[in-house]
DNA sequence: CTAGTATTCAAACGATCAATTGAATATTAG
DNA sequence: CTAATATTCAATTGATCGTTTGAATACTAG
């Protein structure tokens, strides 16, 4: 083969993967299972899809080895093929919010003056919590918690938020963190703690973000 | 809008980044816009795309703001739209690496056992420079030299590099680079040079890797 | 102004992609 | 074994993408 046709090729393959990033339904379907395992049917009541429709995505995403897939029992979890691909992701996300008019006022619309609620670096928080200045707080539900979470990080899901308050030290100051930063479940955790009197910020990013960076992580127990 | 319209456009805003970069010639055109700004019969010509079709492909590079254009006179320039970009390319060409099993075939295949000579990492290769232990040498055409470089690295065009033997100390090591990882002037130039007895390794990345990692650039004089 | 060059636009074709539908396969419960 | 569930496959339709072609626009040189 002549090393243009070589070359040619080279390009079409690392075309592939773009391609299968080119759909907002593929997009929701990687930011979910970057939060861990998930099954089809799971994935499909998340996104609202159809489950054909999930499946025939996930199969996009699988055969450019983005994700791979695991069958246990009758269900099929799909799971990241590895942290470069959330890197990917997010590096898509970063290129479209800085270029991209379009994105930033949807973020803008989307955040709306919530975003004046001042986001933590992963980096700070880290710093912080090796110094025991804050606690930091897992709002997502108790399933994506035990598969996988910062560690140190305690459980307080979004829906139990009120009732986990008394676990809470008033004193310092504590630090929510959720799917990742288009998912808006750590700002309503912000907003109702500051409500409540708590200090309250929440992490940039979100735990995808924060196992790709190699920052420490806990699976199974609570 | 509801909060799910507006987060469906979100990802499709995104996903048209993603869209725009699913095709091996639009790769390609980036890859060399990251070299430095290139008039569109230039990137033409350097493609072997007719030149319609290369101003429609730049156009969808330009929509989604991956790359900017700037005209003068009757030529319009293209250039990339920041640093991100750079990493986003990057980013995309490390995960289809990893993963996709046809890509590293075809890396294999296309470097054959020149890939045996180790490169050089950008980190290492910058603590050297510091300790006055390598000479870098950029062995892309002049034009390109003169576009911008890494700081302190002597232009050497692969075309004239028998005519600047004389000017390499053979007592220290070569490290040459080109223009990014498929580029192969930078591996011919540290065979040549082995060849004729000098101690030659290649940088693993090309410049646009260099610029967008911050690491120090010249441009202009020689 | 005219001729020539660089770039973009517009229309047209075939190829590929997204979503829906209904059926097929594989596994578990009983 | 049968019934039920989870997932995948296959076929269809409408939409979008990539390339080519030829013309239109914008600028420069003389």
């Amino acid at each position: 083969m002549s090393t243009d046709a070589v070359k040619r090729e080279l390009y079409q393959s690392i075309a592939k993967v773009a391609q299968a990033l080119a759909s907002g339904n593929r997009l929701q379907l990687l930011e979910f299972i970057a939060q861990g395992e998930r099954s089809v049917d799971a994935l499909a009541a998340m996104t609202g899809m159809s489950v054909a429709n999930t499946s025939q995505h996930l199969q996009a995403l699988r055969q450019v080895g983005l994700v791979a897939a695991r069958k246990e029992g009758q269900r099929v979890y799909y799971r990241v093929a590895g942290d470069e691909v959330v890197r990917l992701y997010d590096a898509l996300r970063l290129a479209a919010e800085s270029r991209v008019a379009e994105v930033r006022q949807l973020v803008a619309e989307f955040l709306d003056d919530k975003a004046a609620l001042e986001a933590v670096p992963a980096a700070e928080l880290l710093a912080r919590v090796k110094k025991g200045l804050v606690t930091v707080i897992d709002v997502r539900p108790a399933e994506e918690y035990a598969a996988g979470h910062a560690s140190g990080a305690i459980n307080v899901p979004l829906d139990a938020l009120e009732d986990c308050l008394a676990t809470l030290p008033k004193k310092r100051e504590v630090v929510a963190y959720c799917r990742g930063p288009y998912c808006l479940m750590s700002l309503e955790a912000v907003l109702r703690l500051r409500k409540r009197g708590w200090k309250a910020r929440r992490l940039e990013d979100g735990f995808p973000e924060w196992k790709a960076a190699g920052l420490p992580v806990t699976s199974g127990s609570r």
